[in-house]
DNA sequence: TTGAATGGCGAA
DNA sequence: TCGCCATTCAAA
């Protein structure tokens, strides 16, 4: 009798066994619901063998196939596998987790056709005017419908009720729905839709050729400075796959943020392809709705962020990956995956081209490129000659005149900027008032009572927050320790900024831009607006403003503290800090002129501010990599790091502790680090404690941890949360 | 992960 | 001795 092996979304990293009865077809890659325990549950079927080596009473039948989606490819399986396999994680939780969540229930996915909605007749000959303006959403959508018809989960982006507006206007007569069909233009067809206005730099061109001369396989790293048009490249390349064949482009993407704006983009550059996008921003239907268009080939352009990188992609001729240093291609949790290196594994697997594209590559990739496994392509000119790099400046906030951790200096090029009608930004990672409020008295710092961290001081509300686990708790008016009235806030969040700059600039228009500002979802839209519109005079920032947006009239950038990332215990800090600066500074100048960065730093002569003002990547990477060399740190080793996080210390350690005494036994190459608190010692309450495993090659690490893995499910415990992470990037 | 079985301990 | 909670174990 025939049996199919089957994962199940359980920790366990087996299949389990079930018959097939008569007459039932089932094939690998296949959903099914089984009997699991008490429950049915939905699984896929990896194997199809002649016998288990199971009793055969314990083997039950298959429920049911689900029959409504095609099965997944034997490449995906095997994309899957590996990746099970490789971040040591169960290989059902990592099938069922790369799949949209409707995909993982046994609800039926046809029977519900993607429907777009349109004005009826009465619709377009209605006057906007007449529509009360409270119905503001209703309006809206109108609004977009008149330009275009839109599917559900479009019309969802311009707010959350648009669903409810809806089926108001649906019930009016004014909005139809009907089934979309996808436009297939034939190919000649496509060639005159594509803008090719633009002509490429030589050196654009060059590594244009050089993707798509390439033979089966191959890794590109694209390193090109801002402005250097590293998203002609892509387009380009992009017109070459849809022209040249029925190819399919996977191009991965840092932030939901930035999808919208790309897509957007990429459409106005191929209005007649196929341009899906696919990340956790979606409702599960039009993921799962994006996902069939990737599945059925359809889907010409396929934008995403980490998750896309497990969509089906039939006809997956080229991967692109956006940013490929950005931190966010790694999941923090669950399958520990990063997209960047799956999207590597994948273009091997497929026998594809592969583009990573950054101003400040990755060591990782950048030691790649370096050493040949790479292919370097290099964007060393602006795209467009009048566009000059900005100029970086360095402020010694030890030999200046300050206020309140602001240069006098710094202050005065902002009013300069603001007598001239142009933007500035000031940048700096500290959302709230203050990061922590000190007694004056004893010394009493704001610490959280749950968690290592101090509670940051947010004045607007009165409140003192951890940014760690939530907690909350109104400013105490005395010292809690000693009742002394002396409290007083200590260092700068964005908060104080804005109070401090808007005391100096009365008159200023100032807009901070922080998670704080913006939690509420259209806040971002209507600053972004204004921004454009110059109606901002001072922008204040974190990261959030570092990435990919263009503020035409900004020419300031202001760096308040970066300096802590110069002494961080994480040996990545400063590739990460450079990484940042030079984002943050590709925000200022515009076409016509040069832009300029200000740094307020105690240490002007470091390295890597330096290398900043010389726009050195080359400089400063060759010497990060010297030291990490000589540290023997990634990418000169390969790292795995097993965290644990518990009630009480003494269970955490015992556990890590023998963990490792276990790794020790072993007798591998691998280096065994010591039991070490991690980064945030406690947290909401648990302790956080982790290991550090090295290794010379991958090959090496990863048969350790093959070899390992027995003795940490052994000592494994219900009370303990414990994760290993491979290729780890926090510490 | 879920659900059932087991076992320890305080209340009766 | 009963019942409740916590821990352990199996699931195909």
């Amino acid at each position: 009798m025939p049996i199919v092996r089957v994962a199940l979304d359980i920790p366990l990293s087996t299949l389990f066994d079930y018959t097939v009865d008569e007459g039932m077809r089932v094939g690998v890659g296949q959903r099914v619901v089984v009997p699991f325990g008490k429950r049915q549950m939905v699984g896929v079927v990896m194997e199809c063998v002649a016998a288990s080596t199971m009793d055969a009473q314990r083997i039950k039948p298959v429920t049911r196939v689900l029959e409504d989606s095609a099965p997944l490819s034997a490449e995906l399986l095997g994309l899957l596998n590996f990746c099970s396999d490789y971040y040591r994680y169960p290989i059902g939780q990592t099938a069922l987790s790369a799949l949209p969540t409707r995909l993982r229930s046994e609800e039926p996915v046809i029977g519900k056709p993607i429907v777009s909605y349109r004005l009826t007749a009465s619709g377009a000959a209605l006057d906007l005017a007449d529509v009360p303006k409270r119905k503001a959403v209703q309006r809206r959508v109108l609004e977009k419908l008149a330009l275009q018809p839109c599917a559900l989960a479009e019309l969802k982006t311009l707010s959350a009720t648009a669903g409810a507006a809806l089926q108001v206007l649906l019930a009016e007569g004014w909005v139809e729905g009907f089934e979309a069909v996808a436009s297939n233009l034939p190919q000649c067809e496509r060639e005159h839709i594509f803008d090719n206005a633009h002509t490429l730099t030589r050196e654009q061109q060059v590594a244009v050729n050089a993707v798509t001369q390439a033979d089966g396989y191959q890794c590109f790293l694209l390193h090109g400075i801002t402005g250097s048009g590293k998203t002609e490249v892509y387009v380009h390349l992009m017109h070459h796959i849809l022209r040249s064949s029925n190819g399919q482009v996977l191009l991965l993407v840092p932030e939901i943020n930035l999808t919208p704006q790309l897509e957007q983009y990429f459409r106005s550059r191929f209005p007649d392809a196929e341009i899906i996008s696919l990340h956790s921003g979606l409702s599960d239907t039009a993921r799962l709705a994006n996902w069939r268009q990737a599945q059925s080939g359809r889907a010409q352009i396929v934008l995403g962020t980490r998750l896309a990188v497990f969509a089906e992609l039939p006809e997956l001729a080229l991967i692109i990956v956006d940013e490929e240093h950005d931190g966010s291609f790694k999941q923090q949790d669950g399958l520990r995956y990063s997209a960047r290196d799956v999207a590597i594994f994948r273009a091997s697997q497929r026998g594809v081209p592969i583009v990573l594209g950054s101003a400040t590559p990755s060591l990782e990739s950048y030691h790649n490129a370096l050493s040949g496994r790479y292919k370097m392509l290099a964007l060393t000119q602006r795209a467009s000659i009048a566009a000059q790099l900005p100029e970086v400046r360095c402020i010694n906030i030890n030999q200046t005149v300050m206020h309140q951790g602001i240069s006098e200096y710094l202050l005065r090029e902002i009013g300069s900027r603001i007598a001239r009608g142009e933007q500035s930004l000031m940048f700096i990672n500290r959302r709230g008032y203050a990061p922590v409020l000190m007694c004056g008295g004893c010394g009493w710092l704001s610490d959280c009572k749950h968690c290592a961290g101090k509670m940051v001081l947010h004045l607007k509300d009165q409140r003192l927050r951890c940014h760690h686990c939530g907690y909350q708790i109104r400013v105490p008016q005395n010292c809690p320790d000693c009742g002394n009235a002396d409290l007083h806030p200590v260092g700068s969040g964005t908060q104080r900024v804005e109070e401090i700059l808007q005391e100096r600039f009365p008159d200023a228009r100032i807009l901070r831009v922080d998670r704080d500002s913006t939690r509420n979802k259209r806040a971002w839209q209507t600053m972004r607006a204004q921004i454009h519109a110059n109606e901002v005079d001072i922008l204040i920032g974190t990261q959030m403003l570092a990435k990919g947006h263009d503020f035409p009239e900004l020419t300031l950038v202001g760096v308040l503290n970066p300096d802590s990332a110069l002494y961080s215990s994480d040996f990545r800090a400063a590739e990460k800090l450079y990484a940042q600066l030079v984002q943050v500074s590709g925000r200022a100048g515009r076409a016509d002129k040069a832009g300029s960065v200000i740094i307020q730093t105690a240490f002007p002569d470091h390295p890597l501010y330096r290398a900043l003002q010389t726009h050195d990547f080359t400089g400063f990477a060759s010497s990060q990599l010297a030291e990490r060399q000589m540290a023997g740190f990634p990418p000169f080793m390969y790292q795995a790091m097993l965290r644990a996080e518990g009630k009480t210390e003494s269970e955490v350690y015992a556990y890590l502790n023998q963990a490792r005494a276990a790794a020790v036994a072993l007798q591998s190459e691998v280096e065994v680090l010591g039991v070490v608190p991690a980064a945030l010692a406690r947290r909401a309450n648990h302790i956080r404690a982790q290991l550090l495993i090295q290794a010379g090659t991958r090959r090496t690490l990863q048969s350790f941890l093959r070899a390992w893995q027995p003795d940490l499910d052994a000592l494994a415990q219900a009370k303990l949360r414990c994760s290993l992470d491979i290729d780890p990037l926090e510490f």
